[in-house]
DNA sequence: CCGGTGATGCCCT
DNA sequence: GGGCATCACCGGT
């Protein structure tokens, strides 16, 4: 699977896709690997979308050719990691909701402040926060140019994919554009 | 185990 | 000023 391809494409082919993948993270404390195992796609014409009302000084980085990251922060203390998708101008993103801990799981628990495995990575913003992202400085730098890497995964079966609605939201709630990967006991909710 | 709820600050209208 | 692409804790089972 060829990612440079996966991130010029919408963000609803591009969230199924990015399942089964790694992210690599660079911290002054040592390297990070997890394995991406829940998505959700996001895009202009979705009303539950940052992108949704335009281009704003936050949400710029959606708007920009796939490759790059969008990190926002909200409920007054968590972050969220996207990876934008698709052409420039078109204002998608793949929010990575939940990952699997493969390395550097003792720098993720002191990040987390906790000790739980199972815990540590499944949501998006204990993700955020067991990879040590604190403030907003990543959103709109190129992914793999920046101290987090995106890597190619193993190929998944079309039936090891669950697709199912997204999770937190009040518009458009209806829409089956959350994606996990089946069984998986590092998704945050079945 | 589960549902309800308070925390907390930025963005955008 | 309203509303969050959330989380952890609390109380009742």
């Amino acid at each position: 699977m060829d990612l440079r391809e996966v991130l010029s494409r919408s963000s609803l082919e591009a969230a199924p896709r990015l399942l089964g993948c790694y992210l690599v993270r660079q911290t002054p404390h040592g390297t990070i690997k997890v394995r991406i195992v829940e998505t959700e796609a996001y895009h202009q014409d979705d009303p539950a979308s940052h992108s949704f009302r335009g281009i704003t000084k936050r949400t710029a980085p959606m708007f920009q050719a796939g490759g790059r990251l969008y990190i926002y922060f909200t409920y007054g203390m968590h972050y969220a990691i996207n990876i934008v998708t698709g052409p420039a101008g078109r204002g998608e993103g793949v929010l990575i909701r939940a990952a699997e801990p493969l390395a550097g799981v003792k720098i993720m628990q002191t990040n987390r402040g906790i000790r739980d495995i199972n815990k540590l990575t499944n949501g998006p913003g204990k993700l955020a926060q067991a990879l040590g992202i604190f403030d907003t400085s990543l959103s709109g730098q190129i992914l793999n140019k920046s101290s987090i890497l995106l890597r190619p995964g193993e190929p998944l079966k079309d039936e090891e994919i669950v697709a199912a609605p997204r999770i937190g939201i009040t518009k458009a709630a209806d829409r089956p554009w959350r994606f996990y990967i089946k069984d998986n006991p590092f998704v945050s909710r079945v």
